[in-house]
DNA sequence: TTGAAAGCGATACCAC
DNA sequence: GTGGTATCGCTTTCAA
């Protein structure tokens, strides 16, 4: 059969129009074993010309490596896993690895199938990069695949990770608005379930706050509640509580406070400062003015992608914890008092 | 060979468990052909105390399908691709299939090589979502995978297409900027090697705007040069010309320009009026204000998968070029003059 | 140096 | 219903 209907050529086809046996073809085209001048050129030549692609299954198969490493992440639109993914594609193929990406459209039960899809792939490596999927369910690949946790803390013994360390980050910018002489403070918080992530930020802020004896007052900012819900919540208890600032745990749903805000007559940052957190572009920039904690999204990247391969290339390699820690980006939503 | 060491279970592995042959297993896990209701037990519980995942590798080799469709992106921090990559994302799995994404760093060679590995894992279809890829390229691997193009005009006989109008978004875009009343204006044009799709679109705005009597002035605006030069460039314009209005090639654009224009004193709109295109989310909101032309991101995505998944199930169907058009979204960055 | 043959892990077609 | 067996495309011994 040759390559004249729908199906792509196999090695037997470039076998035959080279003249030589498969095997012969196999040493060429994967650079391995002997072979002379005169093979290498038919074979080359052959391949070219059918434009022959070698069967990534087939050699997976056999060979047990795909060189590729999987990488779940939980929203292919948030602003953070983008640059992530970015930053990771570049490392792993400088290092010669190929990134596949998948992601779950929300949902837990998504996520673990999207893993499982990357499991059944037989990638090399992971990189998981959700705030949503429980430990549990990460771990349970991670005695057969090298697995890495970037851009959450995970503390779980059988994964190492890299992420932003939360707490200090969240007690930075904290320390940013009470610097600012802010007395009264708003902080959006995310229940724990919703993501790991923003619930730990949140927690911080709000503590650091209050550890410097400005009053800290709790808004829910789960993510079922549309961000004109929160906002309404924001203009009552600034009018009861004289609150001069919110504090958001993203960039994300700051920018969606603030125009809900603004659709109520509230402009910030003259009638109420405002932070976030992430520090991603395109939200991280002068003119849009966003003071928020920019996260070291360049190294977790990197080096999420140094620890997979590391472990791919000695298993017994002992797990790491790499908390990176976030600098504060200011800007012109947050106002001194 | 159990799986206690690294390596993975097999069919043979759940097939011993359960003291059945691998035929059944086979059989129950992908539940095709018969069984009894003792052997189903027996196989479910064996592969899932083993953490049994099937290999995709050998799964696919025999059966020739992958249930799963390649995306290639030009770039995993644009947030056009972004977009569309959620979007396909979500379409895709309602209809039974698992996208994995690769994408190059920005050279042609490296899309090149994402795209030749997509092709060796034997996707069932391809999704190029990239302005910078020439058609040729992609078109090799036409007459063996179901490929679609979306989001850049795309006009080869082998290939279907998805996108946007971009000729008609540039004559909105520009008519909103003629309607509000500027008589000299600026356009940001993209050289046609750079990017298919901006070059297309910033010469649509010139055409249409001198086609309404409005005089156009063209800025080099090629991915090299910093958006500080430019911004340099479209100051001295202004100075000399009177210009009261710059038209940009993308939203992302825009941010720079508009950062590089407010550092030299220069700020939007109330010295000078600025649109962009893209309209994606987050540029693409009412606190940030940006005039825009916004793609019609959701049915490009959606359509593209539907494309590919219909030349999946019948390779013989024709070609077909889908242009869509998108809409002005007004903001607070174009006054009336 | 080169080719023949034995798998890799799953599916599908076979008799039983 | 069930289990053997050929097969997918490739790498990898092992002889020649």
């Amino acid at each position: 059969m040759n390559g004249s209907r729908g199906s792509q050529p196999t090695i037997v086809d470039v076998a035959a129009r080279a003249g030589v046996s498969k095997s012969a073809v196999s040493r060429v085209l994967s650079g391995t074993g002997r072979f002379s001048d005169e093979t290498r050129e038919r074979v080359e030549r052959a391949a070219a010309e059918l434009g022959y692609v070698a069967n990534a299954m087939a050699r997976g198969l056999v060979s047990g490596r795909t060189h590729t490493i999987g990488m779940l992440v939980r929203d292919a639109s948030s602003m953070l896993y983008t640059a992530l993914h970015a930053v990771m594609e570049q490392r792993a193929s400088e290092l010669g690895y190929r990134v596949v990406t998948t992601t779950g459209v929300g949902r837990v039960e998504d996520e673990k199938s999207a893993l499982a899809s990357l499991v059944s792939m037989r990638v090399d490596g992971l990189v998981v990069c959700s705030g949503l999927l429980p430990s549990a369910d990460i771990a349970e690949f991670a005695p057969r695949i090298a697995t890495v946790v970037a851009g959450r803390p995970e503390l779980h013994p059988a994964l190492s990770s890299v992420y932003c360390d939360e707490v200090d980050g969240g007690h930075r910018i904290a320390d940013a608005v009470a610097d600012a002489g802010h007395a009264v403070v708003v902080v959006l918080t995310v229940p724990l379930d919703n993501a790991i992530t923003q619930h730990a930020r949140s927690t911080a802020m709000a503590g650091r706050l209050r550890g410097r004896g400005v009053t800290a007052i709790d808004i829910d900012a789960s993510f079922v509640r549309p961000a004109d819900d929160i906002a309404a919540d924001v203009v009552d208890v600034m009018r009861e509580s004289g609150a001069t600032a919110v504090m958001c745990p993203t960039d994300r749903l700051m920018l969606d406070v603030c125009d809900a805000l603004a659709k109520r007559g509230v402009s910030v940052p003259s009638d109420v400062s405002v932070t976030g957190f992430d520090g991603v572009y395109p939200l991280a920039n002068d003119w849009i003015g966003f003071t928020t904690l920019q996260q070291p999204v360049d190294r977790i990247g990197r080096e999420a992608i140094d620890l997979v391969i590391g472990r791919i290339d000695d298993p017994g390699r002992a797990v790491e914890h790499r908390s990176l820690r976030g600098t504060v980006l200011p800007g012109r939503t947050l106002l001194r008092r």
